[in-house]
DNA sequence: TCCCGTCGAGTCAACGTTGTCTCAGCGTCG
DNA sequence: CGACGCTGAGACAACGTTGACTCGACGGGA
């Protein structure tokens, strides 16, 4: 078997401060003053130097320059989502992403489709990176493992969900109040049986919407029952599933509380298919595209996820500013967005308001 | 005005392997090896330094090791999309990072917002951070400024839009043969006036997809007529306002072809509001979660977008592997999903076929 | 027994950049 | 007219790591 000659693969010849110094007649750290701005260069060596470093195309290696200099900042953070390509995750990466874009930074972005293992993989993968800080949705219920890293200097701040094990900043959704804004909103249109379908009840997120639906029966004394309430996953096959069963129930619910995403539109399948939809009320937590434009449109909790992600970039700034306060939470109040499925009145009559989407804020503290 | 200490900054004190080699009572480059897993180390001396590596909560520093290594490789890639919130760009995002996962390479996301001069900006600097490579969603018309880095060893593939003054590797859908599929199954349903409504006639893919809908007019011996053919640009409002325009004129179109996702949500609103949308034909270019879900549902040319990131990013891979082979332009077939609106006959009379998606493919080649 | 090959660990320099220090030149002030 | 301060440019080392090389120990064959 003979060796061929190694795969030619580019050199990577990129030109460097040595060689952009050299055409330029001037010494490296003349080309690093002048890449870096500093105002102390003769204006016609500047000149110099730069004419030379567009000839060569030069770019200026970051790697190199973070590796040396003495915070070691990169100009990069690390994001993990869920899934960056659902809208929810989509849409805080891109918050996050454009308050990093005012500071000159990047972002790195890892998708952890709720599995703890990835999420460390990927945490240490950016930490090795050594991004400056990092925004993580976790999927996983133990953080212990990022303690060391919190002490040798990598800001973190949390999404959605709080970390365990773990004292670092978080920004959350009210989803307790918001939850309990949602069946309130139902008893009020006059239901009595409301069933709750929501993701896997280890989520926290997931739990403390429960938390809340429970907490708004008991208020109402109105019995819990078992038999109207599944955790299903977060998809809309179990939840479709879910939902024929539950309307197939000797003694169906006249509402539905639906507290995530999938679970929502899985629900509303359900309903269409059953032909129930302007006859069993429907609210959702967590807007999605569209909602308005389905008839009758979806009421839903309306997470603000734009103030969600700004917060927590924000908080995340700050730190990497060198704010030394102490770990802070911050909770995010939700919107109930009224847009007929939740105003359904109990006994199936459909009394659909105005059609305007009136927005009402609940929930919120520092 | 006293100075008070400088900001306490935490002094990114992360062990090193100098610390880790002090601990484990071996020399650095011991340290390097086992962390490398190069198998010439003796077990016993290798689990010594591992427990001093986890003693110290060590990690290495990928950026320092990609400095030093020969290849200068940063197991990081770039991609520029136009915004990474929405659902197309989120799923390309998406397939591209699963398959970069596989090799371990994490990606830098930006945002282009169809904004040049940001492309540039962004294409810098995460040449600076001196990734692996690049995909890019372009925004700007003129990608000269890419040819130094390629020649300096930046691997880069184009998706969805091919680059000018620049010879890359592209991925593109077949536009022009999906619109011209469209046009010619609302021919099919008997439509004669069909309006065509898009996205501004300067973006590539517009212009391609505005060029199949004249094609098949042309085919179909069907005089083009400017008045029912609107380049808003890609927001809702303008799709409204256009929409509510031609659907108020004299000889209104009895079938619309929409050829950008929020034309075409703009248009189904519009529809909806005028109470055409069961009247006036209507397909859309690409696919929008819950199309389904409307009545009538949205049929749609739907782009593999799968198979475009999957494919853009296998190609930049084999790059990065040593591909020396000509650049390649391939394109992805696109896909007729029939769910309704696109079947309605003209002369306003319903006629939605069963229900389900059929779905025909359209265009493709190697 | 001695030489040489092998194997495993260590030394040294370098990747591209910047912080620190030095130094030449020049203008100014006593 | 000389000392001194200031300004702007260069020399040098170092950031954390790895490639290339060195070196000592050990084992086997002559």
């Amino acid at each position: 078997m003979t060796l061929g000659e190694p795969p030619p693969r580019s050199p990577r010849n990129r030109p460097t401060m040595r060689e952009v110094a050299a055409l330029a007649g001037v010494a490296i750290k003349t080309v690093s003053r002048v890449v870096n701005e500093v105002p102390t260069v003769d204006p016609a060596i500047a000149a110099r130097v730069r004419d030379a470093a567009d000839k060569l195309g030069y770019r200026p290696n970051l790697t190199a320059s973070s590796l040396r200099r003495g915070d070691g900042r990169t100009a990069t953070i690390g994001m993990l989502v869920e899934d960056s390509a659902n809208p929810f995750s989509a849409a805080l990466t891109r918050t996050v992403e454009n308050v990093a874009r005012e500071r000159g930074v990047l972002v790195l972005v890892g998708s952890l489709d709720e599995d703890p293992a990835r999420e460390r993989e990927l945490a240490r993968a950016l930490i090795d990176r050594r991004v400056d800080g990092l925004v993580i949705v976790p999927a996983g219920r133990d953080h212990s493992y990022l303690i060391s890293e919190q002490r040798s200097g990598t800001c973190m701040v949390f999404v959605d969900r709080e970390p365990s094990l773990l004292d670092a900043d978080t920004v959350v959704s009210d989803n307790r109040r918001g939850a309990l804004t949602a069946v309130n909103h139902l008893l009020k249109a006059g239901h009595r049986r409301i069933a709750y379908l929501g993701d896997r009840a280890t989520i926290p997120t997931a739990a403390q919407r429960f938390d809340g639906y429970r907490h708004a029966l008991e208020v109402a004394h109105i019995e819990y029952d078992d038999e109207i309430v599944r955790h299903t996953g977060a998809s809309e096959e179990s939840a479709i599933a879910a939902t024929e069963r539950l309307l197939a129930l000797p003694n169906p619910p006249t509402a539905l509380f639906t507290s995530q995403n999938f679970v929502t539109i899985g629900a509303v399948r359900a309903l269409r298919a059953l032909g129930l939809q302007d006859t069993v009320a429907h609210l959702g937590f967590d807007d999605f595209p569209l909602a308005d434009l389905l008839s009758p449109g979806i009421s839903v909790i309306a997470q603000d996820v734009e103030q969600l992600g700004r917060t927590a970039a924000e908080m995340l700034f700050h730190r990497l500013d060198g704010d030394q306060s102490p770990t802070r939470t911050v909770t995010i109040a939700t919107r109930l967005i009224e847009r007929g499925s939740g105003e359904i009145a109990s006994g199936g009559s459909s009394e659909i308001t105005s059609g305007g989407s009136g927005e009402i804020t609940s929930g919120g503290s520092g």
